[in-house]
DNA sequence: CCGGTTCATGTAACCGGTAACATACGACGC
DNA sequence: GCGTCGTATGTTACCGGTTACATGAACCGG
């Protein structure tokens, strides 16, 4: 009553000021604040920590919220608490990749974490990686996960420089950056060596993509099947990652014209594997009798092959539930487990071996 | 001279005020601006608009930047100008997916806009691309892609409350939300169906996926082929959206159980085609003489199998620029094309039919 | 009935930038 | 010599939230 009225009369007054600046239009904490009555502290904290305010607040707020649609700013919300709650993977490549279970493992994991996975595709080229890496720091990510270890050093030096946590997936190095979810592509190489070797197998031959840990498991596969020392007379087919179903057929045709007696075909995919099997098939030449067949990934379609396709399995969904796991653990200040899990492989056998 | 010596002698001082605030521990604009011995103001202008500063702060500037490893906080930034640079895509899932063009697409086109792209997954399940788009919608993305039309109610009103720009792609309806670039799943079933009479089929079967669109094609395909009354006794196998290769062996099998006398199958998607392809070899039933065999997708694998499938045929990667176009023609205020755009399809016509 | 808690809410500062407007200064034309 | 304009930089407010701390009322035991 004995207060001036003015205050009263003109409580909100959003632009009152002489600077006019586009508000973005949408419905903002200060809206819903003088749309309750409260201060926008409050609303925050009926949102954020609702154990906090009293119950009457919190229902009006609530009503609030549902009747002008408000979607809280991330952007600002991030900025303010210098919490993201957004995580970056960065993948080479979608098609047809082994990466896709990681990709889901992770979106689903990290979305009940209360995180959302941000995609990258630096493509299989190293030099993009490096160019997308600031847009990425930029965003100020709670995390980043990375597939396969990134090489170019001023790369890995700008991500220790951050300070934002990093998971490398699907590889495994020394030194990591940061935590580390992989396997020794060396051991896949080696495992599909021996392995042939037991079969009897004398005169393999390898079709491989190009991409580094690809050709990774083609020369441990070539050093293992000479025993140490690297056999030359191996022929290697090389394709451009990602390679594709045409490759493989191609491949073998290829392998065929000139090494018509090799008995066994290693694939760094399992794509070409099903397009080595095919252009098999074509030919009558009789799979595992004639010549063996082994490919890598355990993708979805390696056990409805003709015949069913023995393959190097990596547990994708593991990889990517791990690297969430650790990575939430990390932001969140939880002791974690190790920071450096190999989680292995292991052979799949089935027929065309 | 004259001045009180005590605001000269303690000019920065970031964390004089008695509320300690933990900071982000990076080098900011403040920090640059401080060494280079300007104001914030002029180090963003050096950084953003670099013709309006003098040469000589340009270079101090960029001095600064490198000695310090300066990378800026684009969530601010985006706070500030209420232009994200961001744009989000959601896709149903990544795994084998046609739309893996499109995100290529996307990603390079929107790139070279220098705006990046998030993918979101959401999986085919409908009520779970509603959870996301409040996620989304709250990162103030500067453009949203969707796959397919989305049908919630709920979902398409908010988003067009939020007034983001947004493409529909990969789908054609009488009122997008915004924009659309997409084309008829009706007619491709269509055409399938009138081109497999032409070719003389009389009792074809259909293999779907069971996702909205693929039942879409069914349902054309069904209806063109009775001339208008749905036929009810062509043999048509569901399975479950993403489709695989095994899928298709299990279905034709099944098919070849209850109705021996098939002569063609429309496959839902090409790697369900190259499943019965398998399963058809299998059997020794040649394609296409006994049986014709068509897909949807040529996918890169469908020149390759044996027989070369025919399929309907999507240009993803012109729906990925064309989105890519119009959404950051509009972002920009340029006067855009058509708002819709029906890129169509077009039947290969390969050896399996 | 008083000091100490607890609960609910408020105030001011701050996150790291950008927008809008203001100003200092030199060049230029007449 | 003076008004005008352009250039380089500064000042202030603001984007939309969150954090640290303060305050006021209700509650509570002694």
């Amino acid at each position: 009553m004995s207060k001036p009225p003015t205050t009263l009369l003109a409580p909100v007054e959003r632009s009152a000021s002489r600077r006019a600046r586009k508000n973005s239009g949408r419905v903002t904490l200060s809206d819903l604040a003088a749309l309750v009555g409260v201060t926008k502290v409050t609303v925050s904290r009926a949102l954020n920590t609702p154990e906090l305010v009293s119950v009457d607040t919190l229902e009006r707020v609530q009503a609030a919220v549902r009747q002008t649609g408000y979607t809280p700013d991330l952007i600002a919300g991030s900025l303010a608490s210098t919490r993201s709650h957004l995580i970056v993977a960065l993948i080479p490549a979608m098609a047809g990749s082994v990466f896709q279970e990681t990709v889901g493992a992770l979106t689903t994991e990290l979305a009940a974490a209360g995180y959302q996975l941000l995609i990258g595709q630096s493509g299989y080229d190293e030099s993009r990686e490096d160019a997308l890496l600031d847009a990425v720091i930029g965003r100020r990510p709670a995390g980043i996960v990375l597939t396969g270890v990134i090489h170019s050093q001023s790369a890995r030096q700008k991500l220790r420089a951050c300070g934002i946590p990093v998971v490398e997936t699907w590889d495994l190095t020394r030194e990591p950056i940061d935590m580390l979810v992989g396997f020794s592509h060396e051991n896949v190489g080696r495992a599909a060596a021996d392995f042939l070797k037991t079969r009897g197998v004398r005169r393999p031959a390898v079709v491989t993509p190009s991409d580094r840990r690809a050709q990774a498991r083609t020369k441990a596969f070539l050093k293992a099947f000479g025993n140490g020392k690297a056999i030359s007379s191996i022929p290697v087919v090389t394709v451009e990652s990602p390679a594709n179903l045409g490759d493989g057929r191609r491949a073998l045709r290829g392998l065929l014209d000139t090494h018509a007696d090799i008995d066994a075909v290693f694939c760094g995919a399992d794509i070409l594997a099903l397009g080595v099997l095919m252009e098999a098939e074509y030919r009558d030449i009789s799979v595992p009798e004639k010549l063996r067949v082994i490919g890598y990934g355990d993708l979805n379609f390696a056990k409805d092959t003709t015949p069913p396709l023995s393959t190097m399995r990596v547990d994708g969904t593991r990889i990517g539930t791990l690297a969430a796991t650790m990575l939430v653990d990390r932001i969140e200040n939880r002791a974690g487990s190790e920071p450096i899990v190999d989680v292995g492989f292991s052979l799949i056998e089935r027929e065309s071996t």
